[in-house]
DNA sequence: GTAACTTACGGACAGACTGTATGCAAATAT
DNA sequence: ATATTTGCATACAGTCTGTCCGTAAGTTAC
């Protein structure tokens, strides 16, 4: 073994990540469609070549681009849990940090717009898993073993709460008044929430 | 004015009916991306000359067809709400009537999956505003005016519960054994829906 | 250290697809 | 009957994607 001045590995992890970054820049401004791959690479400062090298096609950059995202919103999520606090609070303060972090465009049009369109629902959902949806179905499963939440599916309880909060955050984006449509929907949601314990 | 053997209205009637048709057969097969406009022409029988003279782009013509499959959908939904019923059976009847008509791949594939992507969230609800969700609004309209239902903001709940029941959809559609999973997710919903109930 | 090999990348190319422009024909207005 | 508008056909230009083949950088074997 020699002494090399860049690792393969080096090489690879830099041209991925310059990829993954300028991906998620351009495809949350212009949508998936919206941006060509050579416009990509002009931004990453790599060549085409580089881009069918290490990614399938302009779909498979596209799904890297959305784990990174899921896994970076899905750690500020995490950050906000208290273990301490009750279900509902605790429920209400994930569904603000939710709306949060979907205030900027990249979780909108990546995640939410594009995401199942480009990807296939059932691919999208599976990216989602590891992340959002497993914290989501993580925090009700302690809720339904400890007995203060009703006996429901875990799954499809999850995949029902996290729709509500995705369409939460684009009725708020896409509201001319975003204070008032943010506590209109929190006002909708806490009821919802407050319908899985038990009475 | 003179008799012809087929008017200008005719003319266009037909053309822009047999596009709408066909690309509903294949954008819901293939979706808005996988499938192109030589195609579509192809088997409407008619030129591209003809869409581009009926629609403006590829995307209009998805536009209409979008709101034909969303009237179609709502026009059966209708059909299946009994003003006698209380709110909560009413409101389950209508999922289940939502799960049946979701389960066409043309209302999955293009009224949820593509919708947003295609067209942008802003426009996708527009063209669901008139029909579905001005069906979910007004029954929701009625229980909160009449004092059984709690009073919240009509127009975000008619979002979010529209949000559940797309999920639902297609939670159902990519199951494994859709009847069990379609008993979950009622199951889920149903508490969902009565806690809207003023106690 | 050198040769063999694998991995990362660059550039050119073919195919497909979208939207437009131009020309014609059918229908309607004058 | 003529003019004008509307519906439609075809050809064309521009763009974009994915592939192919060659080259260079790095790694392994001897």
């Amino acid at each position: 073994m020699q002494i090399s001045r860049r690792t393969q590995a080096d090489r690879t992890a830099a041209t991925r990540t310059a990829l993954i970054a300028a991906g998620r820049r351009l495809f949350a401004e212009h949508g998936f469609a919206g941006v060509g791959t050579e416009t990509i690479v002009r931004d990453a400062d790599v060549s085409r070549g580089a881009l069918y090298h290490h990614f399938g096609d302009k779909t498979e950059l596209f799904a890297a681009v959305l784990a990174d995202v899921e896994g970076e919103v899905t750690q500020q999520l995490a950050a906000t849990i208290d273990a301490d606090a009750d279900f509902v609070t605790l429920m209400m303060r994930s569904v603000q940090a939710w709306l949060d972090a979907c205030q900027r465009p990249e979780v909108q049009r990546i995640v939410l717009i594009d995401g199942p369109a480009v990807l296939g629902w059932a691919r999208w959902r599976e990216i989602c898993q590891p992340h959002i949806l497993g914290l989501i179905e993580g925090v009700l499963a302690v809720g339904v073993r400890d007995e203060t939440l009703k006996e429901l599916p875990v799954k499809p309880l999850a995949h029902v709460l996290l729709a509500v909060a995705d369409e939460a955050a684009l009725y708020v984006g896409a509201s001319q008044e975003p204070e008032a449509a943010r506590r209109d929907m929190e006002a909708v949601i806490r009821p919802l929430v407050e319908a899985l314990l038990r009475r």
